[in-house]
DNA sequence: TGCGAATATTTCGCATACGAAATAACCGTG
DNA sequence: CACGGTTATTTCGTATGCGAAATATTCGCA
């Protein structure tokens, strides 16, 4: 054991800093690209999913990227006024608004070099492979304790509604 | 030219995803759990940075929690309307302004058990300790490259401001 | 001393972001 | 067919969240 092993407390502290500042960081930066291309971040974000996925719904949009229908609506309303996408009710079931890239969307969207999350992803890749399994190892096992956490949470809150 | 094992790309597209889904999860609960108090996410934030550091000048206080000083004056004057904070005008330099609990904040702020991402934080403290090291190691080792990155780009955009 | 640069905060305009309620369309069962 | 429950989306009100410009104050230095 030749270096001091820190506490674990501070060690704990530490990772919770350090994914806040990577998300953060990593966003701002997505953002800031986006910007010299007239866009915003959830724009650039949005551009790119239908790129590479075709036209999509728009809950199926929101899904992917996080995001409430609600939000994602009134993100949609810009981007037509842009003329970056276009709404088309689905023809088998009217309740549906698929979203799509315009011409104009299209080429923004292969023009712009940059993926959501970009520095961060660079980043990960520039690791010794060893590393990155590993933390993709240890990540893995917090998220699932943090899916049963809150698992167990929403079953408490289902069976007691009324308090 | 090494043949690129096909799991790579793979594996650092799921830790994007799973640090994307711990934050946001994690910030999602924490909102929630403030809702239960009559607070917002930001605004239980506030508190408990107050409760633990005493009065802060506006600027410390919003870098605090990460968010830009025209973002906090507006959730400040929203604690002020609920006399949550006060504001008050420093002696020695009267262009700053802290802020500081009212009894009113202090004792919510006493009352509520909860940390900002608290969901996460306990996820991580039931890690075992060496995995709990290891993934501040590398995660440590990311954000350093990050940082880098960031330098990197600032030096050129520095250097070309006209183009 | 005085004045221009620097610093701290606020104001403004806009774009998320969310949850609850409203709206529209679908579905199954009677 | 009709109608009650479900699903997809939008609307609404409010709270972040940001960057640029405005405002207020302090500081450096000639």
């Amino acid at each position: 054991m030749t270096a001091t092993r820190p506490k674990h407390k501070e060690v704990l502290d530490g990772i919770v800093e350090t994914i806040i500042y990577l998300y953060t960081e990593s966003r701002r930066l997505t953002k800031e690209r986006a910007r010299d291309f007239g866009l915003t971040g959830p724009q650039l974000a949005v551009i790119k999913m239908l790129d590479q996925l075709g036209s999509l719904s728009l809950s199926s949009l929101s899904e992917r990227i996080r995001a409430q229908n609600s939000t994602v609506t009134g993100i949609v309303d810009r981007m037509v006024r842009e003329e970056l996408v276009l709404r088309e009710r689905s023809e088998h079931d009217r309740r549906i608004v698929l979203i799509r890239l315009t011409p104009k969307g299209q080429k923004l969207a292969r023009q712009i070099p940059v993926e959501p999350m970009e520095i961060f992803r660079q980043s990960l890749a520039s690791l010794p492979r060893k590393d990155a399994e590993e933390l993709f190892r240890v990540l893995d096992s917090v998220q699932a304790r943090v899916r049963l956490a809150i698992d167990e949470r929403e079953r408490e809150v289902r069976e007691e509604p009324w308090t």
